[in-house]
DNA sequence: ACTTAAATTCAACACATGACGAATTATGCC
DNA sequence: GGCATAATTCGTCATGTGTTGAATTTAAGT
């Protein structure tokens, strides 16, 4: 009755299943990390046949690349956050990091980037690449800051993305943006500060 | 020839078997998290038939929790950190924070909860106990301190695990132990002074 | 209208894994 | 010496995985 029999074939109309499949992935390996996020399961989420994934992305490392790739681009944030004084930086970093993160659409990808970067070491390369090019490289020129104080700066909001959206430990969790900003600022600001 | 075609049966003498898998378990947990550590891996690490794992721990859940344990005595150790002048309290916790860390016998223990808490629930929920249990209510009432000053804290001393130790991201993988004092002890301390 | 290309499913392979029961050898106790 | 018990290995089962080839249906191009 209810179970439509899904035939092989075209389906008639536009068809989104390629899109389908990237947001399931994005969920699954955020929720699950690369290992435990099966093309199987994937699939099933995007309501499509296994054979499909593999026929848009190939083998699984390539789907994950897709689905992972870095959603927001390095150098326009960082402009944002590079311009203004210079004695409100911390908020400035605090806020767009926060800002960032709480956007629906981007949690997931980043907390997968965050899970396959202590699972894989492809997913380490992603995050180290990251901070080093995106972050070391561009901020350290463009503040002339000492590279061991950005570092500390990244370990500090990996930190924070780690128990809050990871996690998801208490009272961190469940923190007020303006809480998150009176607590950090000062402290990203005292990295960066110059 | 060299093979000495192992026979089943109890070997003469005294075994350390049982201790050999449970290092080796803590290396390749370390190493690879808790999925691509495989019972069969961990055997040939210890140099041992895979059943001989499931003889003395069970089920691959009860090997991890067997090898996971937490290695040190968190009361033991807040104690060394609380006592003393509180203006170096943040110096006391970053030295006795690399103190435990740079043990090559506890660091991939360390790793290994780490990696896993991106990727097990139980490994999640071994960490998230860590820090409530040892962390927030017992240092929060010894110093009388806002919780999310404490996961303020912890999300540093997180953050620098995963960018010192398990991603090894540079300048900060190879630090000093004094480069990483004068750059981390003020933040601990303006977290943690009161 | 005809043909090529794309989308979609089914079925299956080869492989690795966790788990388990059975068999074998040593130790320790009486 | 005899007997329970522990340590150790082998063989095997069921399951889940990534991957692939073939078959089917629609869309697009001419």
């Amino acid at each position: 009755m209810t179970a439509p029999t899904r035939r092989p074939g075209r389906r008639p109309g536009r068809s989104s299943s390629r899109d389908d499949i990237l947001a399931a992935a994005r969920v699954l390996f955020g929720e699950r990390g690369y290992d435990k996020a099966s093309i199987r399961a994937i699939a099933r989420e995007a309501g499509v046949d296994p054979a499909l994934v593999h026929h848009f992305f190939g083998a699984k490392e390539d789907l994950f690349a897709a689905a992972m790739e870095f959603p927001v681009d390095p150098a326009m944030v960082l402009g944002q956050v590079v311009d203004g004084p210079r004695d409100e930086l911390g908020e400035r970093l605090t806020r767009t990091f926060l800002r960032i993160w709480e956007d629906p659409r981007l949690r997931p990808q980043f907390v997968g980037i965050i899970r396959s970067a202590t699972t894989t070491e492809q997913g380490a390369e992603l995050l180290r690449e990251f901070i080093s090019t995106a972050l070391l490289a561009r901020a350290g020129d463009a503040l002339g800051l000492p590279r061991l104080n950005i570092t500390a700066a990244a370990a500090q909001m990996v930190g924070v993305a780690m128990l809050r959206y990871v996690l998801e430990i208490e009272p961190m969790a469940s923190a007020t943006e303006e809480e998150l900003v009176a607590l950090l600022a000062p402290t990203l600001q005292c990295y960066l500060g110059g």
